[in-house]
DNA sequence: AACTACTTATAAG
DNA sequence: TCTTATAAATAGT
């Protein structure tokens, strides 16, 4: 329909294309909305140009999703449910990884340890045993070079805690040894047995 | 266009109704063939008539998911909100329990503690303490009612492991009051300084 | 479902 | 974008 026939066939010169398209997109969203008025019909209709500029035609009497899930009822094809699908399986790894690490931090807490071999509770003694000389050392090296904010309570905690610290790290030192002896290495203990504790005697040094 | 002009509202003839439907419905998807071919461009159109038949076309270089897609993006409309949305969400709030379970069992395990405030130490090492003194606890039930499965190192681990239980469980007593002591309670100790630790004298008890 | 007179859409200018 | 000759769609039969 117009002054000549023209083939079905891609339109080569951008123009016309441009031109012939923006009229027929037209044309095809005013015949949209007529047959939804005359025959009371549901209509959906997007349209790409080849520049990608969208044009949409809905009828009045509904909307998008709505046909869309009508549709999907009706065709039995699946429209979004692969991209439901990949989300829902997400879930499901980020929970089993919540699962575990949930069951980890409870056993580094003591909870729930019934249900673990006895073997099992080795590998969490010593992250434990890890864990404790790591932020020992933490507060200790704080203390020692004064990193406190200014707050008053932190003086407080700093001039109080003087004495007590020298002897903490002495304990800690102990400890430390002990625990090891104690730990994965029951066959044979690496401190003597008698050894004492005499806290108030500053002159154990850590490693360093 | 037909013998006589008419007025675009709801065709009240039932089957003037579903005849014309039936017309333009196809005029309707043959065009959007034609521009989709004449115009390079991505056509979809879906059509429910008022007896709820369906049809629908769609330009064959795409398929209606990809295009409801581009749809979503171009529009900012949401097509699948509701569910997609949910499971968003829900992937949001999973995943930030992750990180601060991450982070929690990071800190049980001495890392990344620079970030934190010397503060925040205490509460860690109390439950690195107390996650310890649980464990071993239990390894030295363990150990008491003979509960290991039946392989030969956990026998020689039995064995040995005897008098270094008694020993360990009063280190234990002794090492978690000194904690006490130490951290949330550096103002005052409740414990005597002059304390001695004496391992081989198996009297002292747990509270029990 | 086919016909066809008429309206409508649109290709080309 | 607007015009218009012509092709195409379609209302009524």
């Amino acid at each position: 329909m117009g002054r000549g026939k023209i083939e079905i066939k891609r339109i080569e010169n951008s123009t016309n294309r441009q031109v012939t398209f923006s009229k027929r997109r037209n044309g095809i969203i005013k015949k949209a909305r007529e047959i939804s008025v005359l025959c009371d019909a549901q209509v959906s209709v997007v349209i790409f140009s080849s520049s990608g500029k969208m044009s949409e035609y809905c009828s009045p009497s509904t909307t998008l999703p709505k046909l869309l899930e009508k549709y999907q009822q009706n065709s039995g094809k699946k429209l979004w449910d692969a991209k439901h699908e990949n989300l829902s399986a997400e879930i499901d790894r980020i929970k089993k990884e919540n699962d575990n690490m949930q069951i980890e931090l409870r056993h580094m807490k003591g909870e729930d340890l019934n249900s673990l071999h006895p073997k099992e509770l080795i590998p969490i003694e010593e992250a434990l045993q890890n864990g404790l000389t790591v932020v020992r050392d933490k507060q200790a090296r704080t203390l020692h070079h004064g990193l406190f904010e200014d707050d008053e309570e932190e003086c407080m905690l700093y001039s109080s805690g003087r004495l007590l610290e020298e002897e903490n790290k002495q304990l800690a030192f102990m400890l430390h040894h002990q625990e090891m002896a104690m730990n994965g290495n029951m066959r044979e203990p690496q401190i003597p047995m008698g050894f004492r504790v005499q806290p108030i005697q500053p002159n154990l040094q850590e490693d360093k």
